[in-house]
DNA sequence: GCGGACATTCTGTCCGAATTGAACGCCTTG
DNA sequence: CAAGGCGTTCAATTCGGACAGAATGTCCGC
């Protein structure tokens, strides 16, 4: 079955009416936008906006119901948030279900995604480019060496890269604690 | 037709051999792993992976043999790299076609990228953030004062991203001149 | 240790982004 | 001004990732 728009409910008969306050359904947009600025999946924004802007934390079934998610979508999508932090679990007296809530600082967030997206791929780039410069050598006289150049340049961005991205993840969390890692 | 692997060429009995070396299929592999990582379309990548690594400025027509790629995605690939101002264009004498070249200054082209893709976002953020500010007035008083906390903390999250990339940019771009705006 | 609630894993389906290739336009040259 | 190279645009197709939903697993009470 194809998902419903986030906006209301079709109320065939049994009117089942509006699941989400037109709040949520704005905050909710504005992280699926920014979800795809950073080509994140849709339904891990959906999810991640309606427990930001919820103040008490939230079971999955309430993803699946207010969302309009698949089991398999709600699962997936809270493991993910799970693993970047961005959301922690909260066992609620009396419930067997696990209950969710939104981790809300900018910093730690920010800095597990860029940890997870982009520099994994700096790090392993390292690597990458010691073979590479290996490999230039066999080139012939006349492109070894601008072909070196290039690698060293790549070098010196990767190591650009890696410097300054905790820096400004120490602006950006303003006066918040140390550092992560 | 399916594209064939950057790696070599089929050789079904005219023999036309590899179009690529080595260390340009292996620059090449790093720029399209890097689009990835920030969800660009990988033949943008291979295109400037090539270019990057070129000590000559090259023409449509050896994109399209040695990426094994079609006119149209080297034509809407390049459009798009000079939009972003990652490549220019060269006149060479006595050749109507035009030539393309890397632009290897890494402080412009993560300048223009971000621009383009985070920053868009982030200034439609701030309306939006106002409008919805609005809505949430309209809540019920229960709602209300934690709907108001949490549009306040994204106004705060927007306003500092605005605030730290020109800086992170700045740094990163060493010594280079003033900055972009 | 059986039954049912709750959750995760897995496979097939589907949608949208990316790419192709044909059709078109322009510019150059003879 | 005809012919052909060069490049762009656009509709149709392809392909990969996101999602649904069934199957499977786990935990708890009884």
């Amino acid at each position: 079955m194809k998902r419903n728009s986030i906006e209301t409910v079709e109320t065939p008969e049994g009117a089942k009416a509006v699941r989400l306050n037109p709040v949520e359904v704005e905050i909710i947009h504005l992280f699926v936008q920014l979800s795809r600025a950073l080509g994140q999946p849709p339904s891990v924004a959906e999810i991640y906006g309606l427990l930001f802007i919820s103040p008490k934390p939230m079971p999955q079934d309430d993803f699946i119901e207010r969302l309009n998610l698949s089991k398999g979508s709600a699962s997936q999508g809270l493991r993910y948030l799970q693993d970047l932090g961005a959301v922690r679990t909260i066992y609620v007296a009396g419930d067997r279900r696990v209950h969710y809530e939104a981790v809300a600082e900018l910093r730690n967030l920010v800095n597990r995604f860029l940890r997870q997206q982009v520099l994994t791929y700096f790090d392993d780039s390292q690597d990458r480019l010691d073979r590479i410069q290996a490999e230039v050598q066999e080139l012939p006289d006349g492109e070894r060496e601008f072909a070196l150049s290039r690698v060293r340049m790549l070098k010196s961005w990767s190591k650009n890269v890696k410097r300054v991205l905790p820096f400004a993840l120490t602006i950006l969390g303003g006066r918040s604690g140390k550092n992560g890692k």
